[in-house]
RNA sequence: GCGCCGGUAGCUCAGCUGGAUAGAGUGUCUGACUACGAAUCAGAAGGUCGGGAGUUCGAGUCUCUUCCGGCGCGCCA
């Protein structure tokens, strides 16, 4: 266990003891112990922890929270905590402050194992899967995806280093009707090219400017030759030309995006195993299926009632829902999307994850409960099945919006952003908000190299530290191993303060993986720069004080280790100087 | 119409299962390099937490209601 938890728990169970003590000796009454928090109060002078106990117990004790408090105080026993004083404070808190040993004992247990340190059993080795951008391969990848990659790529970073078995897949929808309509759009740009606008172009077609290239693309190499063969053959040849190639291009954004994936997953493969068609047999197997219109359908509306109904929702609710069933076979023949995603998901669990996270657009938000139904209703548990929903990302330059690159005229592309902000700021900026909440990204921000920027705040916190080190070396010092005593001398505020932060890691890491948020580290990891350079104004590292330096030297080189260890794990490059 | 997400400082956002005087960054103003990197730090100013009601020792946080913005309710994905 880490210092951190280890100063928490043994607080809290000194703590529990005394409320059991003042209950024998009558300085409470007999009642049912109260459930309480240890906090970390805001304010610095409150203390480092700080418990509601006294608080929390007003009803149970029925007394007023200030006399609970001494009363568990009086009864209080710190020895085995790391705190080394307590005291009662505004309505009934009881804060406490940490000792000496709390504070070497992090430094200590950094150093002793600096790249692992964060890590924690909190996943228990679970497996789980993180599907995310999953963008169609029909055209370029947007602003969105971007987003999505960043978000999705630290998020499985963070539940690895909580302790998670971490896969990551892309999930490519190379069949079913958007890719009709890919070559149907194929097709039309390609017999225009030697027609004339006498071809018309289908309505519901993909008007992007990569369609004519890819049609020009075709005919360049290949001229004519698809004019005299049947629409369904020269659409297959033109899909089978221009499919490779666009997800040829997005592999090359994600890794240009440092995003490696463990597999690229393809749809086209569920339908050629027959895995799709399993699914409406195994819907039909239970009943859940009727056929009408030439069409089968799955009953939703009855599967996601009982569902609710069973979490408590009033008919009421269910009914303002307006619940519809979804098609599973279209009238021609071929299965939907949705039904191709059943087969994905469940061909997940069969390959023995877990949990299943997906990182989807907003958008699609009215597709969660379904799938998570269709989970349940093929034998599976839909509670299982976890989507992080992202919402909208809006470009801005200049405080303006920008809607359209200046390029291709179009929306901007991941390969637009890409070309002009460094991957790094990319990665570290998209998870500096809450995936939930609308987005600005400031293009002038993302781009700049200087102290706006969050990213080179935090790199400039690592360089400096390397530069003290440096600096320290050309006079012939360098760091040794300091002992207890030594580390004792780090007494500042700011030193404190940093150490303090230093130890909350790894309660911050499960707590990202908890719930989803890769951007409370982005957040830690700007808040111990900030601590860093307080200390660095605050307290000279280079000392007539031997002793000092050595325990200042130590604890630099944790920060910096913290700091590598954070933007190693969301791969962003940590240099030692710039 | 119904549902989902959001509304906190001029702007962009935090606020941990309800806790102490609501916090950062940025912008504005004022200071700090003859010292380990000033890509930094210190200080000031800036708020009816969208509005209203309720729950209790205590509400930005929970409930209800209302207003504003984004999104969704396809034999699209």
């Amino acid at each position: 266990m880490d210092t951190y938890s280890k100063a928490v728990t043994t607080l809290k169970s000194a703590i529990t003891s005394a409320m059991e003590r003042a209950i024998e000796n009558g300085q409470l009454p007999k009642a049912e112990l109260p459930g309480f928090i240890i906090e970390t109060p805001a304010d610095k002078s409150h203390g480092d922890f700080a418990a509601n106990a006294a608080m929390a117990g007003a009803k149970a004790f029925r007394m007023p929270p200030f006399k609970i408090a001494q009363a568990i105080t009086e009864n209080l026993d710190l020895s085995g905590t790391m705190c080394e004083k307590f005291e009662i404070a505004g309505p009934g808190f009881i804060n406490f402050f940490l000792g000496e040993e709390f504070y070497s004992g992090v430094i200590s247990e950094i150093l002793a194992n600096p790249d692992q340190y964060g890590c924690s059993d909190f996943g228990k080795g679970e497996k789980v899967m993180v599907e995310f951008v999953s963008a169609n391969p029909t055209g370029p990848m947007h602003m969105g995806n971007a987003r999505g990659g960043a978000l999705g790529d630290c998020l499985a970073a963070v539940l690895k280093k909580a302790g998670f078995d971490v896969w990551k897949e892309f999930y490519v929808n190379d069949a079913g009707n958007q890719i009709e309509k890919f070559g149907c759009s194929l097709e039309a740009r390609y017999l225009q090219i030697f027609k004339g606008d006498e071809i018309e172009f289908p309505e519901d077609g993909y008007q992007g400017a990569d369609i004519t290239e890819l049609a020009q693309e075709y005919a360049d190499k290949n001229g004519d030759c698809l004019i005299e063969k049947s629409s369904e053959e020269r659409k297959k040849e033109l899909v089978g030309f221009a499919l490779p190639k666009n997800i040829k291009k997005m592999q090359e954004d994600m890794a240009k995006y440092k995003i490696i994936y463990d597999k690229w997953f393809f749809e086209s493969e569920l339908h050629n195993s027959g895995a799709v068609k399993e699914v409406v047999d195994l819907l039909t197997e239970k009943g859940l299926t009727y056929e009408q219109d030439g069409a089968v359908w799955y009953k939703n509306k009855q599967v996601l009632t009982e569902k609710l109904l069973k979490e408590g929702k009033t008919q009421k609710y269910i009914d303002n829902l307006e619940l519809k069933d979804d098609v599973l076979i279209r009238q021609n023949g071929n299965p939907t999307y949705f039904t191709a995603d059943i087969a994905y998901h469940k061909n997940k669990f069969d390959r023995g994850f877990n949990t299943l996270i997906d990182v989807w657009g907003a958008d699609h938000h009215g597709h969660v409960m379904r799938m998570k139904g269709a989970m349940d209703a093929i034998g599976y548990d839909g509670e299982k099945l976890d989507v992080v929903l992202m919402q909208l990302v809006k470009l801005v330059k200049g405080g303006e919006l920008v809607k359209m690159s200046k390029r291709t005229g179009k929306a901007i592309q991941l390969r637009d952003l890409l070309d002009e902000v460094p991957v790094d700021s990319a990665r570290f900026l998209f998870n500096t908000r809450e995936a939930n909440t609308q987005m600005d990204f400031d293009l002038d921000l993302a781009v700049s190299q200087d102290n706006q920027n969050p990213v080179y705040y935090v790199q400039y916190a690592h360089a400096r530290i390397c530069s003290i080190f440096k600096s320290l070396a050309n006079d012939g010092i360098k760091a040794e191993k300091c002992t207890s005593r030594e580390l004792a001398l780090l007494k500042a505020d700011e030193e404190r303060e940093l150490i303090s932060h230093l130890a909350s890691y790894s309660g911050e890491i499960v707590s990202a993986a908890k719930d989803y948020d890769p951007t409370k580290i982005t957040r830690y990891v700007t808040k111990l720069a900030t601590l860093f350079h307080k200390f660095y104004n605050a307290c000279r590292v280079k000392s007539e004080d031997k002793e000092l330096m050595q325990a200042r030297l130590a604890l630099c080189e944790c920060v910096k280790a913290v700091i590598k260890n954070v933007l190693t794990m969301f791969n962003i490059s940590c240099p030692e100087s710039m």
